[in-house]
DNA sequence: CCATATATCTGACTTTAGTCAGGTATATGG
DNA sequence: CCATATACCTGACTAAAGTCAGATATATGG
């Protein structure tokens, strides 16, 4: 713990989080509860369904319930049944009405009024810099906010991004992809103790995957990493290459090895600048052009 | 008004005022309401006066002497006069006892914490970017939140920076500042319609001023510019030159002057590159050495 | 000494935020 | 069709946050 660095961002948190909240909070209110003016904006323009609004303010259900009937009975909403194609009765969404339109507009106009009070005063190059400064600030903070943790394969966010992962290969690779072709990878093996998923997560929504097979008698094997467009560049397939091999490592696996497709050109660049040397094929794999090992520390 | 500046420091204001802002909430509170907690914090180990809280925080005053109390009967605090010398005996002092140092320390461990976990989960690279792009923000945002306005020559925080002025231009000059060689400036000079002093504020405290005196029939005269160290190099100086030249304009002057002395380049490269154009001498003062004067747009 | 201002305090109050235990209607797997 | 789960709801409650009108003791200028 270098603490120069953490006492850099106790002074940001203090300065930064708690003045420029309190400014945000205080625009946003407008004489309204804050509950029910961060409702509101949350539902914005194209409404929103009450189970979307629970998880993105993190609100108790009842709580939620009772805000949205205040916001009806000031007429600045409408709950209805969400009527999407083949849906879910139970499920409700809420709608704006013009007058909680108008509302929100204001509240859109009042945050960017927020935004340019804090601008104005700089000149155009400060002016700059700083808005440089805060979209780094930002990206790396949500770097730092994705977590990685083992997760079920059969989990639906698992299988969601091993979908994408699917997707984005065909894409990639000269002769799009068949799953049929290519080696399969069964559930039961990336479980423990045959082995391991791992999920990656940016307030609770999946954002990348990783997996290592713990093979008897042979090196581990790293299969499906995957990490999502948004949150590519921020280092998150290097933290999830780093936490594959530690969980091999720590149950005693030596090395470690992936098989990769000539295409992916930033993957093999990191698996070189992770340790990772080009090996003789170890597998028939129909995609991989590619075969790399990394000895692990015990 | 560019609109894309705007985005992003709304962007900005969303995604980390908001999140990093509830963690520190969080992190501090400590089971106990974070009004407690909060106040225990700002009362800090060296003790702090209840005017001084009831500011630095934003109270109300009965609310804060409540919150006093509740602190004081867990044990974490006493109330006492605050016996300064000479000292004003309604004041009174809010300082930790042994129990409430203690837990001080636990909120300031827990500061460490926090800011830990923001670093810990990026490479070190990116943790160095991090850290300067939160120091970018911060000093850029401060630089924003100082507020220049007019105010009576005659008030304390006027008082003081003019102090603050003299004590710094007699540090720098080669042969000290004595007043009494150099041309007097009185209050009245610089209270409208004859001219004005304007003060630079960050939350509330003095961090800089600047006057104008609006000579009859002869150009406008700037008088002592000065920035707290604390806040130089953000660009306030040029700001509050801005300002006055504004003042002076908006009034009908055409052209605006100031006499400096040589020791002061930084001062001299900002009045050139303001568009300032040195001149002859036009008044005797005994510590100038360079006279410059500006055209104003009207 | 008096009138007025100031620093802090107490008491009485309201609003906001949030929790928890059910209740109703719909969905789902067998 | 039944048991169980789920989505949203209502009612009853608590704690925290904040406001306001005085009360008390001290300061200050005349």
């Amino acid at each position: 713990m270098d603490s120069e660095l953490i006492a850099a961002a106790r002074r940001f948190n203090r300065t930064v989080t708690q003045r420029v909240g309190a400014l945000d909070d205080e625009y946003m209110a407008r004489g309204r509860p804050l509950a029910q003016a961060r409702l509101l904006w949350e539902i914005g323009p194209g409404g929103a369904e009450v189970a979307a609004l629970r998880a993105r303010l993190g609100l108790d259900s009842g709580y939620l319930s009772r805000l949205l009937r205040t916001l009806e009975s000031d007429g600045l909403v409408t709950v209805a049944p969400a009527d999407q194609v083949g849906g879910d009765a139970r499920v409700r969404a809420a709608v704006l009405t013009d007058a909680g339109r108008a509302e929100w507009a204001e509240l859109d106009k009042r945050s960017d009024e927020l935004a340019w009070s804090i601008l104005e005063p700089l000149s155009e190059q400060r002016r700059e810099r700083l808005v440089a400064a805060m979209a780094e600030v930002e990206r790396l903070l949500i770097a730092s906010m994705v977590v990685i943790e083992p997760c079920p394969p059969g989990d639906p966010r698992a299988r969601a991004c091993v979908r994408a992962y699917a997707r984005d290969i065909a894409r990639r690779f000269d002769d799009g992809f068949d799953p049929a072709l290519s080696n399969p990878v069964h559930d039961e093996e990336l479980v423990p103790p045959a082995g391991v998923f791992l999920l990656a997560t940016l307030n609770a929504e999946p954002v990348g995957c990783g997996a290592v097979k713990l093979h008897r008698d042979a090196p581990a094997e790293i299969k499906r990493v995957w990490v999502a467009d948004s949150v590519r560049g921020l280092g998150i397939g290097r933290r999830m290459l780093d936490e594959l091999e530690r969980y091999a490592a720590e149950r005693g696996w030596g090395a470690i090895r992936l098989d990769t497709n000539g295409n992916l050109t930033e993957a093999i660049a990191m698996y070189r600048s992770a340790g990772y040397r080009e090996i003789e094929p170890y597998n028939t794999e129909y995609y991989a052009h590619h075969w790399f090992e990394k000895h692990l520390a015990p």
